[in-house]
DNA sequence: GATGGCTCTTGATAAATGTCAAGATTTTAC
DNA sequence: GTAAAATCTTGACATTTATCAAGAGCCATC
């Protein structure tokens, strides 16, 4: 596992990777099954994570117990609550595991020691910061103004992977409607 | 203006403010009429701007000429348009006085100069981010998830200033309705 | 201070989406 | 392998929201 963080780090940052060794040995590795959690509302956000293989799904729910998905994570994509982690306050999202999925992660200790002390790392993290930022840009803006089959259409142009490896039930949870009329969208496709 | 400016850095990164004086040198003014843009759709996003007074809306207008409010940036916030920022790729959206305005702004060549050599800029830089990220995080959970009227109770939870500043036009486009359907809803509160 | 253009409201109607229920299909657990 | 559980689909109906149209109120400009 530690091999392709390895690479994904050395394809962000490019040559200049002094402490690369010690950064990744802060890394520890998560084997999950379907369906096992990483994070539940109302825990705290210890670490940040790094998807080695899998997906994750990010969702939350509400009062009436509907589920709504506000990301799918990834192999080689970065995974935290970013304000249970930062501030340390309880976590308002779950991350469940929608394969059998392997991760690693790094504890907020470690994360923010290595900031401090890595300029490298912490420009990483930045870069991520900005990615996930400009993705959620990108998804307020299509969902906003966008009806249900736009957003569907919207969803098979930018994250065709995500319908081969994901139930029906979390497709629909990630375009905001109900699974009856999601299976009525695709017929009109 | 600058003075805000200086002010607002303060608070944000304490007491090691070397350099700051440099910083705020590289930021100039603008003034803006209501209406006046400071970026539209198409254009690439130059500068990154510090709201000192006033209100910026930001919005996309889609096919049929609809405009959609991801966001209205209130005084002493930061805004730009991150893709176009980092990338120097057309801007999908519009920057727009909601009322008369002063801005100060940094174009990208002294924001990235001042990035690399003053760790603590990058540091508010990377706060930024912070903050922006997970706002929309907040955004997207509250809107795939909820209908109009909980749109609006929570708008009135978490940006009330916003009422009595802005048109009822501006708010259905940021609750993503029509003027009529949000003139319908506030009847049933 | 008149005029023209916005905005806001209200009504009627249409379109989109949700909810509930039932059956078919697939997946999971033992 | 089989039973149980979950998912997916389809239909009927209810609710939400959009659209179109018209009139009232407000405001900017000359």
């Amino acid at each position: 596992m530690h091999q392709v963080l390895e690479q994904h780090i050395r394809a962000k940052l490019g040559t200049d990777t002094a402490g690369l060794e010690e950064v990744i040995s802060y890394f520890q590795p998560l084997e999950l099954k379907r369906n096992d959690y990483l994070l539940r509302e109302g825990e705290l956000c210890r670490s940040c994570y790094f998807i080695v293989n899998g997906v994750i799904q990010v969702f939350t729910i509400d009062a009436v117990g509907n589920e709504t998905t506000r990301d799918f994570i990834l192999e080689e994509h970065w995974l935290m609550e970013i304000n249970s982690f930062l501030q340390q306050i309880p976590s308002k999202e779950f991350f469940r595991a929608a394969e059998p999925s392997q991760v690693l992660h790094i504890s907020r200790e470690h994360f923010m020691d290595l900031s401090a002390r890595f300029p490298q790392f912490e420009k990483m993290y930045r870069q991520i910061l900005e990615l996930s930022y400009a993705n959620s840009v990108y998804r307020i803006n299509s969902f906003v103004s966008m009806d249900a089959l736009e957003r569907l259409r919207w969803m098979m142009d930018h994250q065709p992977k995500l319908f081969t490896r994901l139930s029906s039930k979390m497709i629909a949870s990630y375009l905001g409607i109900s699974p009856e009329t999601y299976t009525r969208l695709k017929g009109k496709l």
